[in-house]
DNA sequence: CGAATGGTTGATAAGACTCAACTGGTGTGG
DNA sequence: CCACACCAGTTGAGTCTTATCAACCATTCG
């Protein structure tokens, strides 16, 4: 990690971009770009860990960052991808409590932080900062269970055409947001089988894809696949 | 479902059970039992469905509730099992969207109903409610967590495991909070495999179930199978 | 250049699913 | 009151998918 100084009108930029700030004054706004330090990290690095004591907000401005956890047995275990602009563990740093999950980036990326004694002196006169939160936590719920529907897919071919649906925003072409390896491990298979469903697909004609990009060459067959299986 | 006619005492008497509640003044929780209805629901009773507008917040005061979606070939999911005094479908009522997922009882249930308006009201002179329900969706962030970390868990023994372990509170005695059919689906597993998996469990000697009793005999040996798998 | 890493492909084996039969308990209707 | 159907749960046998282990290729990085 190396901490930027940037100007404050910078900051004031990176701030102007993250939707939980979208209805504040510019005032306040300021007070937040002053408030902040912008970090960056390359790939690889470690955001936080799971126990730290939550007393910052990571805010990802640029890059993308895995969250995940261990399961007992030493297992990693991928929850979930961010791309900016997101909120890395706003729940934690709001509650005060400790962080539940680890955050690595997976490429160069970019972070605004904010201290949760900032956060709390601007929501004083900001009562709807809570209610946004809400409104995150609630998205992140309807993520998670979108995951663990998928995870009830039993086929692999059907796992991976529904993440693909769901990343593609009903776009054509599209980037995958991490290695495939960690998109493998997202899904609950082996990067080997993950291969396997792709090449499938790929045979079909679904889909083509090159490296980290996707085709959508067939979108009514990847909905065929998804209702069938 | 059938509307009781309770006292309001007996509602205020609910109404001091919620833990979302219990900072409020009398004269506030009053105004919820007097603004609150009570319904009993026969097992199977469907608390709202997926799509519905999130008109009223069910709270959960006697009996168990299961929440579920479809994946799109049919079949049905369910995302956790809700024991009283739980609230249901809090998000959606707090922002005003549709419930995303069914409700439905598993048991004959007792459900308090108060209305988003009502609740608004309240909010509008207790500013720490939202930051409540902040804390509420945040263990329930950590519990689908943890939902998709046992997902992870490749066998079936180990899923099973990790499951009592969860809903065991450290008590060495509880009952199933759901028929075993449910639980399976819960797991990612079909009933058979679930059976089957508990079978091998009690011929280890780590547990004994009857019907939805279960008795945990060697506590350490669950460590061990978690450890391991 | 050599090592490490991410990704692909092949062969095998383990585990869960499927289908089927059977049990025991519950509820219904004649 | 009994016969019957029905449902949850269990058990067995066979199949099928994915994990596993291994080899291999391409790329990156020191």
């Amino acid at each position: 990690m190396k901490t930027l100084k940037p100007s404050n009108d910078v900051k004031l930029q990176y701030v102007n971009m993250v939707p939980l700030f979208e209805s504040l004054d510019l005032k306040t706004k300021t007070f937040l770009a002053v408030n902040s330090t912008l970090n960056s990290f390359d790939k690889g690095d470690f955001l936080f860990n799971s126990g730290d004591p939550a007393s910052v907000l990571n805010i990802l401005i640029r890059g993308g960052v895995s969250v995940f956890v261990y399961v007992p047995n030493g297992d990693k275990k991928v929850l979930h991808f961010l791309k900016p602009p997101s909120l890395i563990g706003e729940a934690a740093v709001f509650m005060g409590e400790e962080f539940p999950a680890y955050a690595q980036t997976i490429e160069e990326s970019l972070v605004l932080k904010i201290s949760r004694a900032t956060l709390l002196e601007i929501t004083r006169e900001n009562p709807q900062i809570p209610w946004k939160i809400v409104g995150f936590l609630f998205n992140r719920l309807k993520h998670f269970s979108h995951t663990i529907e998928t995870h009830a897919r039993k086929s692999a071919v059907t796992r991976v055409c529904v993440y693909l649906q769901s990343i593609s925003g009903n776009k054509k072409q599209f980037d995958l947001p991490a290695p495939k390896k960690e998109i493998a491990n997202f899904l609950g298979l082996r990067p080997e089988s993950f291969s396997r469903a792709v090449s499938v697909l790929q045979k079909n004609g679904a889909i083509e894809l090159t490296d980290s990009h996707v085709i959508i060459k067939n979108c009514d067959m990847l909905e065929e696949i998804l209702e069938e299986n």
